[in-house]
DNA sequence: TTCAAAAACTAATAAGTGTTAGTTTTGTAA
DNA sequence: TTACAAAACTAACACTTATTAGTTTTTGAA
């Protein structure tokens, strides 16, 4: 039987891309070595490629894993039931929820994607576009249902993207303000915005 | 005299400056070698030190030139004359106006700051607090002077340069929306989230 | 205790990095 | 045309990079 390994049980495949994930984040995708990794990890550097492929597969990893969360939770979101107005308050909170929860990896996955190498370069953006037109639907149903002002919906999206991924800049200082009240204050500045 | 040198009167070395911006924006800092800055100069990587100091020196030259731009707007908005909220409308303005007409300074100035060397890395964030604390102090202005809503202060002003900044999204498709309509909508959703 | 597989190690490689030294070419004022 | 400075060039250095090869250690079931 496998012993306790790394913290719990996660494989030690899963720490190295945590730590990855941590690394990436801080000093970006290139500034990284491997070497830096390693010793993170606890291990010298060619030790790390008895569990992964190669530095650009953990970028991978990364990625995919957050664009899947994201993509995963709006097609369960655009099946349930409710108006427009409650699917996009509900993709909006879950936005927020992966910045606190998934901060490393949203962070990479966010800034250092440029870097990943074909053909996952491609598949990943063409999925975040697909992503971002399913989001604008979602946006123009409000209107035509008359929920929303008849805004620009491209425009709102944007916005609304854009204002969630802020919050990158939040949890460095961990202000003495609430995540709950961070949420509430975030998702009515924003459905106020276009709610009639 | 001189002759006609590149493109118009800039020296060389705004120039060379220029395609960095671009590079940096494109690749990353780290990323972006000093060989392929030169090649798409037009020259070679050793001759390019006839004109900058070092590579680092490049990007403490566009980072310091976008922060100070919205430094001393930000100055000049707070002496003038006008209700907070004119103030704070024409600086989000300015801000789409910057990421408009100087994206891709403004970007590297976003996503490539961590690769500052000190003490150039201490002082830009300082610089950029600064910027922001004074941002929270026109919105608490407004509230106070009951033009806003009793928002959190914090919040509103994250929300609303994070908006911003997601311009850097946009102009990659050029979408058929005109930058005049875009700025409006932008604006009108981001103040009717806090105006009363 | 034995033994095989997993995973660590050391050593090395080939390629790429920013930058300097030293030299040649270019441009322009006298 | 001469002469001097600006700016280009080639060659090279000292370092770092991700990764592979080959070997030794560790692990855990039999």
């Amino acid at each position: 039987m496998a012993k306790i390994k790394p913290g719990k049980n996660a494989s030690k495949r899963d720490l190295i891309t945590q730590k990855a994930a941590a690394l990436f984040k801080k000093k970006g995708y290139s500034s990284t070595s491997m070497r830096e990794l390693a010793e993170t990890v606890g291990v010298e550097a060619p030790s790390l490629y008895n569990h992964i492929g190669s530095k650009s597969e953990l970028l991978q990893t990364i990625c995919f894993k957050v664009a899947n969360a994201f993509t995963g939770y709006l097609e369960s979101a655009e099946a349930a039931n409710g108006s427009s107005v409650t699917k996009l308050e509900h993709t909006i909170r879950f936005h927020i929820h992966m910045m606190l929860q998934n901060f490393n990896e949203v962070y990479v996955a966010n800034h250092e994607w440029k870097h990943l190498k074909e053909p996952y370069l491609s598949n990943f953006l063409i999925q975040r576009r697909s992503y971002e037109k399913r989001l604008i639907g979602l946006v123009e149903n409000g209107i035509a249902a008359k929920a929303f002002k008849n805004v620009n919906p491209f425009v709102s999206v944007l916005t609304i993207l854009s204002a969630v991924r802020g919050l990158e800049f939040w949890q460095q200082p961990k202000k003495n303000i609430s995540n709950r009240v961070l949420e509430d204050d975030m998702v009515n500045h924003l459905l106020k915005g276009i709610i009639k």
